[in-house]
RNA sequence: CGGGAGAUGUCGGAGCGGUUGAACGUGCCGGUCUUGAAAACCGGUGUAGGGGAACCUACCGGGGGUUCGAAUCCCCCUCUCCCGGCCA
């Protein structure tokens, strides 16, 4: 949630920031009325309210000195009226203005460069040289068939397309990188938990999917609960509606969880392989900072992300994602994407973004600040996901003959 | 899924329908005392919105109702706990 008070103080300033992300300038007009007319309305309720509240105190001493009460009962039983009106109206702004709301995505930092959409996207540095092959490299969905490892077809019959099945050696390696990636953001100090899988609505208004984005969610039916399409959701909520003491900040959690997405909109996209699955594993990071130190905690994990992949010796390359590619909730977005030599390219592996307060004022995240009660900072980012990480693996660690080697970090886990 | 109990501030736990935003304890902050700490004692401490301020409004799980007035009475929902069934 933006600041609505920020909003109405820097209004030129704010729809200038909008714009980056592609909010229209009417939509920010409408909020702006809309907030005025809930002052309005609710400063109208409530001074009638008060006067409501002193007659009724002033007929509690009649009654007790024995006066007369009916004069009295018949001004209050007029205010009762239009108190219920002033009411209603109140409530209906404040309901306007809140949907509306719900629906604005987060300001971009001053950090994030101009830019439509991924081609604008911002690369800072590549770690590590591809490695040069002397035979012509296979995609994972060939090598995934030859070893055995997938199955998507069984996959499929079990659920429906876009699921897939691991075998073997595959789903060992699943393991051991989820074990290998948990370890790791523990030793960085993260503390990791094990959460439920299905959140309620009000854990994914928190963080920004509702109510915006229910198609890209599975809902249980007859139930207020959605499989989490991250970590980020339960991990952000374990303080949804808490206040934090400034000395347990910074907070870093770590969470193995399957993620389940809906993946509405991208019908014909990846459909060959395991890139892009309505189920997949992931190891996220989460941070619950104080303001200022957010943005050395956002470059930590940046960091730590990409020290997992080099330890893996997969070349990847860091990408700022510019404005126009920035999700919902991000204020800033640095992608991790990994070298897939059988694609000939790089794909997102891991995302970390920080979202300043915005998630912080949905969730009603805050902590101390002397007497103050401020909106901490909160951030996540994956290390890493898992199924990516997998085809990776496979794809730089093939062999002429078509077997996959595997990565030296990861033998003790194998 | 069947039977019983309950939901109040950081937590525990009071609360005749009006001076209760909420006793008391605890926690936290400040002070006195102490070489230091503990203990003891004194003071301060809920959240959100509005207003320059005094102050006003809302909140005792959620929603509705009765009433001039509801944490307190009535109805519905949700959740939690205990007993039983089922079950990893």
């Amino acid at each position: 949630m933006i600041d609505l008070k920020y909003l109405q103080k820097n209004f030129d300033e704010a729809v200038d920031k909008l714009q980056k992300k592609g909010v229209k300038n009417d939509t920010l007009e409408e909020l702006k009325l809309l907030f005025a007319s809930l002052k309005d309305a609710n400063s109208l309720y409530e001074s009638t309210k008060a006067e409501q509240n002193q007659l009724s105190k002033l007929f509690g001493s009649y009654k007790r000195e024995g006066k007369d009460t009916t004069e009295l009962k018949a001004k209050v039983d007029s205010l009762k009226e239009e108190i219920s009106l002033l009411q209603d109206r109140a409530r209906e702004a404040e309901a306007a203005l809140n949907d509306l709301a719900l629906t604005i995505p987060n300001f971009p930092s001053d950090k994030v460069p101009e830019g439509a959409d991924e081609n604008d996207n911002v690369e800072i540095s590549k770690v590590l040289e591809p490695k040069k092959f002397d035979f012509e490299p296979k995609e994972h969905w060939e090598l995934a068939q030859q070893n055995g490892w997938i199955d998507f077809e069984r996959g499929v019959k079990l659920a429906k397309s876009r699921f897939s099945v691991l075998r073997g050696d595959a789903a060992r390696l699943e393991r051991a990188l989820i074990n290998f990636f948990l370890e790791t953001n523990r030793s960085k100090g993260f503390e990791e938990l094990c959460v439920p899988f299905l959140n309620n609505s009000s854990m994914l208004q928190g963080t920004g999917q509702l109510p915006k984005f229910e198609d890209d969610l599975f809902k249980i039916e007859d139930e207020n609960l959605y499989l989490i399409p991250t970590a980020e959701v339960p991990l952000t909520n374990i303080y949804n509606d808490e206040i934090l003491t400034a000395k347990e900040l910074p907070i870093l959690m770590t969470g193995y969880t399957p993620c389940f997405r809906r993946e509405a909109g991208s019908a014909g996209r990846d459909t060959r392989g395991m890139i892009r699955q309505h189920q997949f594993d992931k190891v996220e990071m989460v941070a619950i900072s104080h303001p200022d130190s957010s943005d050395d905690i956002f470059d930590m994990m940046v960091q730590n992300a990409s020290d997992i992949l080099s330890a893996l010796e997969l070349p990847h390359r860091v990408v700022e994602l510019c404005g126009g590619d920035l999700g919902f909730s991000a204020a800033r977005t640095i992608d991790l994407e990994v070298w897939l030599p059988g694609q000939n390219q790089y794909r997102e592996i891991s995302s970390v973004s920080t979202t300043g307060d915005f998630q912080a004022r949905r969730a009603k995240i805050r902590f101390k600040d002397g007497k103050k009660n401020r909106f901490v900072h909160t951030l996540n980012g994956s290390a890493l996901a898992v199924g990516r990480t997998l085809i990776a693996i496979m794809e730089n660690y093939q062999r002429e003959d078509g077997t996959i080697g595997i990565p030296k970090v990861l033998e003790r886990y194998m």
